[in-house]
DNA sequence: GACGGTGGTGAAAGCGTTTACATGGACCTC
DNA sequence: GAGGTCCATGTAAACGCTTTCACCACCGTC
């Protein structure tokens, strides 16, 4: 059995001192050399990194960072790490932080409020991560100064927030493409299923979408009807309950809107619940894509979410490289995904 | 705007030297007194404290760790990260190890074969983390190897390696589970849709779970036909097509028990395209309890999923702490949840 | 042949902690 | 009252890297 409590052993790794006695060059010229560095002959270079593979020596990135400030690391801090939205951001986050050489360091909110936890999350992110990729979280500008002001980098997926660089989709547009959709089907009465803007997720998506549900309706003419519209919460069971609030009332709509996938499921499970078919005696139309939505037959708002991770590293790795990024807005297209849609 | 391309400015934050200065004593006080160790009168601490916590002061965790030599972050591998179960016991690690004040590194194996990259991600990992859990990933005892002598902590869930605590759920166990309960309900043709044993996944849990659906059809005197067993590789699509390949045989199975429940998703997708209805012309059984299963009307083996993370990283976190732990093995409980699961 | 570059290299001062060791006073014991 | 503990504190040496500055060729130039 290995020894546990002994602290990783000391002596048994490499140091750039070690490379440095065997290139017989100096800890200098070893650090210049293997970071490619100007200023080192072609000769050496090539010694030193012969005795550095040799001896397996690696940079201890405790000691780099001390010496540089920089942590080679990005934290990304998402409501839910097991959110089928939040992972597949992480994952694409990762996959760029990776390929970059920096290390992903995950922060799951929770239950705190999105603010307070950041700001607290500001103490145990404190000089750990050079930037912080902040998912669905609207940051108060004095968030965002006191992270700046820290020397952190920022960017944002899903809010737009001011200064901060951000990725996303248009979420007018993902109202209006589902909200059309369901119109062209002939369909006049179109449930709302929304998502709670509470302190945990306060949020503007579901706002945007919203609008942009509004003005398809005006576009062909038709006034909004608010008492179409119930929260879902974003989860599965709230889509449930946003259903059933919908469709035993008197007058049912014909279609429902979720703006979410996962509210969407929740919706069908309803709609069967009280032997509607889906096909036939009530659409629906969610948002997101989501892995399942082809299985269940939904027809979505398709959004490529692993590209919005990995879009939101990129400007953050290009940003902590020092090149210049201004902090706009970088929208992803979105597109309709039709799987079963039968008119009203 | 920001100005991005300076590091993180330098004396902005306080150091344990500014405490020091005005508390009136040393450095070497100040850390003693702030870590909570002895020989530190109440009355200095006290001092020290309020001067810490005056100042914002909280020690640089870069000189911690290259002074002490712990990193207090553990990492995290996983095949993929974006996957239902990973990403819970993805959620479950950090949510332990917040708590724990470590930080959680994530790192997402991909299609590198899983040992392969582990390899290169000791590099990668070479000094960040104390500890690293590995999930679902077949550690070869050479590995295991060189992580210890690197000083890094192991636990795996999922599969059980030797001599590193592991935990996960008793494999056989949900095989018989899942397959009684059919059998109970009258089938005696069960298809069976395992996980393909290939590089990137090479693990036994499959090979578990189908011993204990050959032990439960032997308990009940029949004879298992090897022809009712094809790969779905643990994807949607890969269990629709395993389904297909089931169905459209000449003398196809009553039920289906599908070994993830992902998989089963794509088993009652196929179901459906043939006009079959889930309740009554088949009856299918998957496992993990996934979100969606109870939606879908699923009767799954359960696993709490969001539990395998949370315990892997409370032993990761005693193992660390120096608490001798005895590289056993933790069995979650599981338990059948009905949905749906009509007589053939 | 003196002279200002210029490119390669080394010495050493940080970076901000932790910790082994030294110190010195208070208190206790015989 | 001498000697021994014990506790609170300070001193200074790591920890392993990066980076500034100085230095020393060496080269071409007038």
């Amino acid at each position: 059995m290995a020894d546990i409590t002994t602290p990783p052993s000391r002596r048994d790794r490499s140091t750039i001192e070690d490379v440095a006695l065997a290139a017989g060059v100096s800890v200098a010229t070893v650090s210049r050399a293997l970071r490619g560095l100007p200023n080192v002959a072609e000769s050496t270079r090539v010694r030193v990194q012969e005795f550095a593979i040799e001896l397996n020596y690696r940079a201890d990135p405790a000691a780099s960072r001390l010496a540089t400030g920089r942590a080679k690391s990005v934290a990304v801090a998402v409501p839910m790490l097991n959110g089928w939205y939040f992972s597949h951001v992480v994952a694409g986050v990762e996959a760029v932080c990776a390929e970059a050489g920096y290390d992903t360091i995950v922060i799951g909110l929770g239950l705190k409020g999105a603010s307070l936890a950041l700001i607290e999350g500001s103490d145990a992110l404190h000089r750990r991560a050079d930037g912080l990729i902040v998912v669905d979280v609207a940051l108060a500008p004095d968030d965002v100064a006191a992270f700046r002001s820290r020397g952190l980098a920022l960017v944002a997926v899903g809010p737009l927030l001011d200064g901060v660089s951000s990725v996303g989709i248009d979420d007018v547009a993902v109202g209006e493409v589902g909200t059309d959709h369901l119109l062209e089907l002939g369909h006049r009465r179109i449930g709302l299923i929304r998502g709670e803007i509470d302190d945990a997720f306060d949020f503007i998506v579901p706002h945007l979408r919203q609008s942009g549900y509004e003005r398809a309706l005006e576009r062909h003419g038709l006034t909004p009807d608010p008492d179409l519209y119930v929260d879902g919460s974003f989860t599965i069971q709230g889509g449930y309950e946003a259903a059933v609030a919908l469709l035993d009332r008197d007058d049912p709509p014909t279609a429902l809107f979720a703006l979410s996938d996962e509210m969407a499921f929740g919706a069908i499970h309803a709609a069967h619940d009280r032997g509607l078919c889906i096909p036939d005696d009530l659409s629906i139309v969610g948002v997101d894509d989501h892995d399942l939505s082809a299985v269940v037959g939904l027809t979505t708002v398709h959004q490529d979410v692993d590209q919005h991770g990995a879009r939101a590293a990129r400007l953050m790795i290009a940003q902590l490289a020092g090149h210049a990024v201004d902090p706009s807005r970088h929208n992803d297209p979105i597109r309709l995904g039709i799987l079963r849609s039968p008119a009203p």
